[in-house]
DNA sequence: TGTAGTAGACAACCTGGTTGTCTAACTGAG
DNA sequence: CTCAGTTAGACAACCAGGTTGTCTACTACA
């Protein structure tokens, strides 16, 4: 019995579990494929790095853009750019068009990692698979997909956690 | 189709899919949570503020104590149980008994927010029941608990999200 | 008693965000 | 053609939540 441990008299803690549970699978996957991804050579690579790349490769060109379609501002969109560009995955370059921007491309080395990333991703999917049965898992995975609905996939906002409580609009 | 809309071709993302539902599910139970606790009240109340609680329930009655067992760094600790104190959740006084403490203890205030925490999350299990059948509610707990080990409950080190790639023990 | 370890406070710093302000460049209506 | 309004990006200041390092006061112990 793991639920009720250590805690005081008459607290039963499914419901928060369930969110520790779900929490504890998203780290152990991400754990798993930064590590993956950093003994591959690319040091420090975080999903936000790769949201921000296929935004980029989505058609966010520049970084106002970019911090519209991931809901950042555009200052940590461009902070974000900043790294990926120091690091060779983005390269940005007046855009000829126009004197205002600066246009953003998804290098070779950026599609690389992407690449290497998704099938870091397929390996530590396939071991749960394993560990679970291919029906199971493929059963979880439309069961979540039920409960978080189909647009939990979106990328957008992704660092809210605890935002917006109950009408505080500003 | 969700999997591979707008992404560039063969790019199969069935794994990172699979991390982005677990995300997805953790973030809608704790924004719900987040925001039923501030319309009760309790504005701005956050998951980390919860762990803190219950490890001082659990015995962590100093901020070096509270740091160690949450796995971070007793600075960090005080910080939070300053903003607990502040509001009211915590009480911090010296020990009488040793002059380099200051005793922490959780509130009646404290305990009431815990307490409706753990009815919002309750209540938020139970409407993913509703929406997916006691069985298969329970069975995805299960699954989950199989693939994360049941350790995933445990609350240590609980904001290390990317740290210690593959051996770079620094 | 003297020495080693612990609790906590303070300061400086980092990361990943935020807002506000400013300039340069583009756009479109008249 | 011009001028007002939008847009892109840069810079600065700030914040939250962490980190490390240093320092003092206190306790424990041989």
């Amino acid at each position: 019995m793991s639920t009720g441990a250590a805690y005081p008299a008459g607290m039963s803690r499914a419901g928060a579990d369930l969110a520790l549970l779900l929490l504890g699978g998203f780290r152990s996957l991400v754990d798993a494929a930064t590590a993956e991804l950093a003994a591959r050579g690319h040091v420090d690579f975080r999903p936000s790095h790769e949201f921000a790349m296929r935004a980029i490769i989505g058609g966010a060109d520049t970084a106002s853009d970019l911090g519209r379609r991931t809901a950042v501002s555009k200052q940590a969109a461009a902070k974000t750019i900043a790294v990926l560009v120091q690091r060779g995955y983005v390269s940005s370059e007046p855009d000829p068009a126009d004197a205002r921007r600066n246009r953003l491309q998804v290098t070779p080395l950026g599609r690389e990692v992407l690449r290497e990333g998704e099938a870091v991703f397929e390996e530590l999917r396939a071991r749960w698979e394993r560990k679970l049965g291919a029906d199971a898992l493929a059963r979880l995975e439309a069961d979540l997909a039920t409960l978080v609905g189909d647009d939990a996939v979106r990328v957008d906002a992704p660092g809210r956690v605890a935002r917006d409580p109950a009408g505080e609009t500003p």
